[in-house]
DNA sequence: TTGCAATCTTTACAAATGTAGAGTATTCTC
DNA sequence: GAGAATACTCTACATTTGTAAAGATTGCAA
């Protein structure tokens, strides 16, 4: 139920995207699976998840001497709550001046614009469709 | 020069706003000013702001028996700064995908949406003016 | 000049986060 | 069945963040 805000850490979300990828999966998966990119030993790592289990970011089931690790919180609403997260403290709250910036302060190329612009399109339709709102 | 990344907390945004909205300001300013959303005690904002001092986020001139707070970094950058740490740990880096999702997840206006493809064919043609990139 | 008001300084402490060693249990493998 | 390999548990410690009380300064007002 509950549309509840995940704030993650940077090291959580290292974490979180390796267990996506493998989901279910056990810690030493997820530590191989981060080896290159940070340098997280198995405890590191171990300590890490489990806390996110604390948290409700993960959950385990234990499969003969095996524990597996799940997700609970889909990579759509981790991503949700990060644009939130942004819009609410650097933008007031407002996601419009948000695009806005993005739209000025990165230099997007034509492509990029273009493809933006049928998105716009696009969605533009829909809603017109379903009865605007 | 350096284009360093700065990355602040929750409270830390609160009191930078109130820094760029009455720089240059003495901490007991900043205190009042937020004292109905946060609830923070003189000490708690003083210990802050000259934490955010000692990051390089801010910086002091003493007046006389005052000291006063500027910010060291602008609104701007520090709104860049929050997006682009979204966009690195949410979505892998890539903006494009970043404002798809925007798009796609939160419902806009048709008004919104207009605004924005406005804002993008001013763009394009300014982009393309300027020899494309 | 004495005391009060405003401001600053010092110190503290708890919770969260980053990081991991050392020991324990379980299971292969020879 | 004994040692090696694998995975897990427990404990620990440093740093950062959130929060603030208590004490020291200083300038002004009576």
């Amino acid at each position: 139920m509950a549309k509840k805000n995940y704030e993650l850490t940077e090291s959580e979300w290292a974490i979180i995207q390796a267990v996506w990828e493998n989901e279910p999966c056990a810690a030493p998966t997820v530590q191989e699976e981060l080896e290159t990119r940070k340098n997280w030993t198995y405890s590191t790592v171990k300590t890490m998840m489990d806390r996110m289990v604390t948290k409700g970011l993960l959950k385990t089931e234990r499969m003969r001497n095996l524990i597996l690790y799940r997700s609970v919180v889909t990579r759509i609403q981790a991503q949700k709550s990060e644009i939130m997260r942004t819009v609410k403290r650097a933008f007031d709250g407002a996601l419009t001046p948000m695009m806005q910036f993005l739209l000025d302060n990165h230099k997007l190329s034509q492509k990029q614009l273009n493809e933006l612009e049928r998105l716009i399109k696009k969605k533009r339709v829909k809603g017109r469709a379903a009865g605007k709102k």
